[in-house]
DNA sequence: AATTAATAATTCAATTCGATTTATTTATTG
DNA sequence: CAATAAATAAATCGAATTGAATTATTAATT
């Protein structure tokens, strides 16, 4: 008996339980994924590259790149010349072979955007309120929808992927900081939200934590290509993240990976709080109140935003100071390679706490700590809608080693 | 009958960039290790159940399982008869398909151990040392080796799968907690230990942090089956640990996941420590010798400790208290299912330290926390050198979904 | 300018190999 | 004997690989 063995290394992106068995159908529809997520990270890519780079023979790439052509995802560009031999052609994704839309729930608006396949958002409607409920949300759910699908042609609409859904964990446990009546509030409890949604729209609905969501963003169209593991931090109206790991989202067996929020960190006194009381912006809100500075310019636009002086170097330096402790702690449990900052505020503002961030880490101990890089997030305070809407990409077109595994009951 | 196709790979569970396309013989090699590492789970099973558990066609089962059994690798047992239909057929590993060898540099002593396909250990040597240096361990590695050989049949030797060697990070930043002088330990710098080795034994050697392969024999041999995810933690002469992510090893791009002792946490008096100052064995070691107590006991072997009364109450809540802390961490990064604790020390010490540090966990802040099962390791303080020897299984036997991928250049 | 060599991308055709499907046999209970 | 379940043999299917051919281009030479 003749084997022919490869060299074993490593752990597959995401993780997957290693319970079912693998076939040659789940093979080919891996490679197609693979096939792509290389044309996307690389703008183009020609056959041949594709093939050393996947380590496919030229041959298999080439059947299938054929196919994904014929199926519209891919598209020729003109040929390279100038290099000795044939001209290669690369290929590039086709923006306009996918559409998805996405969901935003935030604390004072949702949005729902139409995105393309190369996460181009094509159109856009937001709704806000002082705070969010169940009647209402769905309500624009189905009108904001149906605005978006107005705009679109039966054969685009007949492309589109599914419908994702960014929310925060446990809407209902918000009612004091959101400002918000409790008995409000508990109406969200017992609220099968997808499932609700899912009744009120046409196509695959898919559900994840808002912050894991932008996480998902950051990924397939901002740094994740630089970065084979990071941990991301999205700073909302509460923080919350999201883990990579091997170039694949990680959410865990609960959904909860990369959650960070609940970590406890020791503030400016010394005493010790969760993380998210201290790195959230609406802990920047109750600061402007409290130096009786008008803090409703934070929710217009994260664009809006306008510098608040001191308030806003406090709360910058208590936020940096806590994420160094939550960039050293993750450390010490995994080693990533870079940990990923972004939220819901200005390029400006994410700028002065990625800086602040890493003088607080410097002035830690580290010894022994396989530090990560920490640098700015790509995507920008959209990355939760459009990671809402990059959802169905990834039980789609993304590569996710469990499309080889047999899915078990 | 080992199989001839192997060479010497890195350690098992290192990452990957999942870029690598996946082909038939691939799937086939997952697959068999996945049959495999069924049995091993449930200790025997038969074809048509692991068809079910599998996914795979019951003729796919046969022909895998039947090419293993040709192979040595399983045994069949007694048919079980007493329900309907054709008596099913019982198959389990074979203890003597396959031996391993594994070594662990500890602080004190040395060990070589080797072990059996189903993790019993069929023979060990040690050595003593007030602290370990590079020649007289390689020494211990050729003489140690010889001596286990020396009792086996030629046969038996040609089914050696591997040498794995547990040893800890950086051994040179140990010495003043060691107690060496700086000088000897600096002669550790620029050695590497995995060449050496190679060079003086004729197996593949595996070289892998000791607490993360302590991680590997718990996942093998102790709870793994039971939990799909956890963080382990090894407390030894320094504390440190692994993560076991979707039954998998995860080790991290660098190698260091788990590491766990530089987490920062809050000593007794409040003030922010790293965790290995506190729940490291080498602590306890002081705290006796403050109380004017003898520590050799500690050394002379796991299981020969004595209840030192009020210094080691101490060190244990201080160990729990600050074991808390890092577990309500990491369970902020990752929703591990369970944290999985061990240590150099006997049953009854790692059931109090567990104990206290439940109670530890339950006086903090758990609001979002998604709290993972705290509980004792079932391997016990063998677990480096079990780790060690388990080292080469994984890059042979045991499912890495790596192995459907191609390695790239 | 024409010719030849070298190189690279791509594809065709044939082959290989493992999982699946279909059908059959075997062993057991009731 | 009917029903049931395990196990397996033979045939089929599908995807990747191999090896050779085709095409397009640059580089060097006459």
């Amino acid at each position: 008996m003749i084997r022919k063995d490869a060299t074993a290394h490593a752990v597959p992106a995401e993780i997957l339980d290693p319970s079912g068995g693998a076939n040659q159908v789940r093979v080919r529809a891996y490679n197609e994924r693979l096939v792509m997520s290389l044309v996307r990270r690389h703008g183009s890519l020609s056959k041949a590259e594709i093939a050393r780079r996947s380590g496919l023979s030229a041959q298999t790439v080439t059947v299938i790149m054929r196919a994904l052509e014929a199926e519209g995802l891919l598209m020729r560009g003109e040929p390279m010349r100038g290099k000795v031999g044939q001209p290669s052609v690369p290929m590039r994704l086709n923006p306009d072979a996918v559409y998805s839309f996405g969901l935003k729930i935030g604390r004072r608006s949702a949005d729902i955007v139409m995105m393309d396949f190369v996460g181009g958002i094509r159109r856009q409607v937001r709704r806000t309120y002082p705070y969010p409920m169940p009647g209402p949300l769905l309500a624009f759910v189905v009108e904001g929808l149906a605005e978006l699908e107005a705009a679109i042609t039966p054969e685009e609409r007949a492309r589109i992927a599914g419908f994702g859904v960014a929310a925060p964990f446990e809407l209902w446990s918000w009612a004091s900081e959101v400002g918000a009546p409790q008995a409000d509030m508990d109406q969200w409890r017992g609220v099968d939200l997808g499932a609700e949604i899912a009744s009120r729209v046409p196509y695959p609905v898919v559900l994840q934590n808002d912050a894991t969501s932008a996480c998902a963003a950051e990924l397939v169209f901002g740094l994740g290509p630089q970065y084979p593991d990071f941990l991301y931090l999205f700073i909302g109206s509460f923080i919350g993240g999201g883990v990579v790991l091997n170039s694949a989202l990680f959410t865990g067996r609960t959904g909860t990976a990369g959650a960070i929020g609940p970590l406890p960190v020791q503030g400016r006194d010394g005493e010790t709080v969760q993380l998210l009381k201290i790195a959230s912006i609406y802990r920047l809100e109750n600061l402007l109140r409290e130096h009786g500075i008008d803090p409703k310019p934070l929710w217009y636009s994260p664009d809006g935003w306008i510098d608040f002086g001191a308030p806003l170097a406090i709360w910058i330096e208590d936020t940096a100071a806590a994420l160094a402790q939550a960039v050293v702690a993750s450390a010490s449990v995994i080693d990533f390679s870079a940990v990923i900052i972004d939220g819901g505020f200005p390029a400006w503002v994410r700028e002065r706490v990625v800086a602040a961030t890493q003088a607080a880490v410097a002035r830690l101990d580290l010894q022994g700590v396989t530090l990560p890089e920490i640098v700015e997030g790509a995507v920008g305070s959209a990355a939760r809608s459009i990671g809402g809407a990059s959802l169905p990409l990834f039980s789609r077109y993304l590569p996710d080693q469990n499309v080889l595994f047999k899915e078990l009951a």
